[in-house]
Order: C-alpha cells, then sequence, then structure tokens
DNA sequence: CTACAATTCGAACGTTCGTTAGAATTATGC
DNA sequence: GCATAATTCTAACGAACGTTCGAATTGTAG
C-alpha cells in the first residue's frame, strides 16, 4: 500500500529537507503511513467514509487522535490516497497484462480477469473505491475522475478493437457500461467461501458478456480452440 | 410514495384512535409524510445516508427540525420506509408484468425491462436503496432484506426456467449477480441527455446477457421473430 | 365562541465530530 | 551524553450531530 508522501513536520518553524532522504520508499514514515492507509481502508469499507471517524480509525490503529495527523491533514485525504493508489494500481497491472496480447477477445478477457484478480485480492482498497466514488470534491476528486476516465477509455478501446476486427455491431457505450456494472457489482456479493476464485469468475462472466447466456453450446464448441489461446497468452503474462 | 404508517401523538397521555379515521391513503398526515419522504429521498441521493443532516432535511422540506419528528421517530426509520416503499413497489409491479407472458426468454426480458423502468423512473429512490444497501442496522435492516431476497429469488427462478426450458449450461448464481451488476450499476452513469429510455436499455442490456457482444449478427437474423413475439407481450402487459 | 385535538415551533439537551496547540517522548547524528 | 529532529501524546477547541421538551399555533366539531 505504498503511496508517496512527505512528512509535514521539518522543524517546526523552517521546512527543511531532510538530509539524505532514506530512499522514501521504505522509511519509517512511509511503512507507518502505509499501516495507517491499510487499517483506514477497512475502516472505511465497513463504516462507511462518512459513517467511520477519526476515533474509529484510532482505535483500530492504536495510535492517538492527534498522533494520526502527524501522516496527513485530513480524513478526506486519507480517502484520496487510498483511491488514488489502489486504482493507479488496477491501471498499471492492467497495462502489463496487456502487452502481448494481441487476439481482440483475449484482449477483453485479460481485462476482466485483471479486474476481477485485482477486486479479489483488494477487496476491502475496491469497495472502498466503488462505494465513496462521489465522496471526494473538488481537487481530490478530480484527481482521482481523471484515473477513472482513463481506465474507461482502455476498456472503451478494448471493445471497439473487438467490434472492428469482428464487425460486429453493439452500442459500445452500452457494452462497456453494462460491463463494469458486471465487475463492479461483485464487492457487494462476493463471499470466498461461496464462490470460485478470480479466474473462474472471470471466465464465467466473459463468456456471458461475449457470448451470451444462451450460447452456452455455441461456447462448448468454440471452447478447445479457446483455451489453446488462452494457455499460451498465460504462459506470456504469468 | 405512500407509506402506511398512523400518527404518534393522539392525546399526549392516552393513546386513542382517531375517531372516523380519514381513509388513511391521502389524510392530510400522510400526504405530508409523503412529501417529507420525498424531499428525504433527494437528500439521501445527493449527501448519502450518513452524510445527511437532519438540518439538510430541515431546510429541504421547509419544516422545523422538531416538527419532522412529529412524522417519524428516528433518521433511520425514514430510511427504512424510504427503502421499503421503493422495493416492495418494484417486485410489485414486476409480479404484474410477469402475467401472461410464459415464453422463458420473454420472461427474463420483462424482468430487465421493469426494473430499468422503474430505475429510471424513480431514479433518486432507487440509487437510495441500491446505495444505502447495508445502511439499515438490526430489525429494520432485516425486514428490508427479506423483500430483497424475494426478488433475487424470482429472478434466479426466471433464469432456471430458461436454462431448463432451452437446456443451456450456465451457473445460476452467477449469471443473477452479473445481471443484477448490469442493471443496478445504471445509477453511477444513466444521464438521460445522453442515454436512451429504459426500453432500448433494456433491450440492448438483455441482448448482451441473452445473445452476448459477439452473437450481433445471430440477434439480427432473430430480431423480426423476437420483435414479433416482444409486440404480443406488450399488448398484454401495457 | 369554546374546547380539544392535531400540528408546528424555538430552544435547547448531551454527544460526537474533525481538527489542533503544545508538551512529552523517542530516535538519530556527533 | 548532548543536541536536535522526528514522532506521539493529552487535552481541548468550536461546530455539527440526532433528538426532545414544552409552549405556541392551527384546524375542527359542537
Amino acid at each position: 500500500m505504498q503511496v508517496a508522501a512527505k512528512p509535514r513536520l521539518l522543524g517546526s518553524s523552517q521546512a527543511r529537507a531532510r538530509k539524505l532522504a532514506p530512499a522514501a520508499e521504505d522509511s519509517r514514515y512511509q511503512r507507518q503511513l502505509d499501516k495507517i492507509l491499510e487499517h483506514a481502508t477497512e475502516v472505511f469499507c465497513v463504516r462507511g467514509y462518512e459513517g467511520a471517524s477519526m476515533r474509529d480509525l484510532s482505535r483500530a490503529t492504536g495510535m492517538s487522535l492527534a498522533g494520526l495527523y502527524y501522516y496527513f491533514d485530513s480524513k478526506e485525504k486519507l480517502l484520496y490516497l487510498i483511491q488514488k493508489h489502489t486504482f493507479s494500481r488496477i491501471v498499471e497491472q492492467l497495462r502489463e497484462k496487456l502487452t502481448g496480447v494481441s487476439d481482440p477477445e483475449q484482449r477483453v478477457r485479460v481485462f476482466i480477469r485483471n479486474h476481477l484478480e485485482y477486486f479479489l485480492a483488494h477487496q476491502k482498497a475496491m469497495k472502498v473505491l466503488s462505494h465513496e466514488d462521489d465522496a471526494l470534491k473538488n481537487g481530490y476528486g478530480a484527481e482521482v475522475l481523471t484515473i477513472k476516465r482513463e481506465y474507461y477509455r482502455i476498456c472503451r478501446e478494448l471493445l471497439d478493437q473487438l467490434k472492428r476486427a469482428s464487425g460486429l455491431q453493439f452500442e459500445t457505450r452500452l457494452a462497456v457500461l453494462s460491463l463494469f456494472g458486471m465487475i463492479n457489482w461483485i464487492y457487494t456479493w462476493h463471499n470466498p467461501r461461496v464462490d470460485a476464485d478470480a479466474a473462474a469468475l472471470a471466465r464465467g462472466m466473459g463468456d456471458i458478456f461475449l457470448c451470451g447466456l444462451m450460447n452456452a453450446e455455441e461456447k462448448q464448441r468454440k471452447s478447445s480452440a479457446q483455451r489453446a489461446q488462452r494457455r499460451t497468452e498465460e504462459k506470456q503474462n504469468l
């Protein structure tokens, strides 16, 4: 949960830079902030952003109320750090997994699989991202919105590629938003004790989205060729 | 927005029944409560349940803070009344629209269309229903959950019918929840100035869900027969 | 008009909220 | 060990929260 940020107090009056700044990556400061962000994610996830109090977070971290404010300047910034980091990472990982995959259908399937894998691996953070979608105001909100738009754009282009390559006809906007609905809604229902893992869910949702419920037989027929292709892609990206 | 409820104060010490209770349907009391619920829906929609204050609601209704409490006993009960009423109505309307439609595919399409029509006709209330899904605790939460389970069960049975009738193979749970994702997510994106109306959206989402993106041509081929069938159903139910 | 019920209100209750000032403590470089 | 920077704390701030009390006002039946 590493997020770029710097200490606020470097000598209470003069703002001096830390001499020999220790790599920032895993400085004590950074590690503590990460720990706080992790607890904040949990608290926001359970009580909601508005419903969670700084005192809840103080209890969860075992740190005093004032002590927390050494690491950030407002509750809103906490949410911003969580959302920005989570969203940046999912886009980053998507980009990595897409390199080397050229078949348009497989690229859509990679998108779905990446989303669900990230979602289930960081379920709490992704719930906070999805559920507190419009909780941030002004500057912070705008910055997260930029990443969101980028993510949307990538998905839209994947579907447009598929459309062009296969000569299909569908409304891209509706398709993108339907797909986002399918894969984001998971935060309301997924139960690790009942439901399949991310790869299986991705396959199932990909089948529904691409082939539809009513083409199960067709899916069956195509599946051996698809699986071969899939194995090739997985070697390249996993 | 009519919801069953009764005045709290009928003589401050003895709880007498109102003589000749005026039909309850559109008594002054009921009309005022409905007005409050409508404003509360708007306020909860914009600020979120936790983020909305009773003072926001006081401002929105033009009624004093204390005056509001003549009509209900807590903020939580307000949310409960909104959710229960909204959810009951959508189930009710679904039942009506399903009677007389026997083709399993068309029954699924009726479900989707009913959901989206109700959603867009009561967008604010549905957002409050979807977004404040787990905001209610204990008794109130349990009661709304009962209706939710019933709605889920109906959808599940529609898909099971389709599966049996067409000899298809898919995981019903995953299909139901994917469908719910598609049709509920709409509250995060629908813009009446850009997007189609409920019937068109329902057709598009139904096509994706049932036929898949990649069977646009097949959809085309089947479409004339489908449209004829669809027209028949609509005469029966609209 | 009178009497009484229904409705609305101003003013406050006690609590919790996000945030901060300033002192106390801990780690670090010499 | 001494000085200085980094970290954490106790205690409180003013504002906003959901809710209630008791009085004032309004509608209504006789």
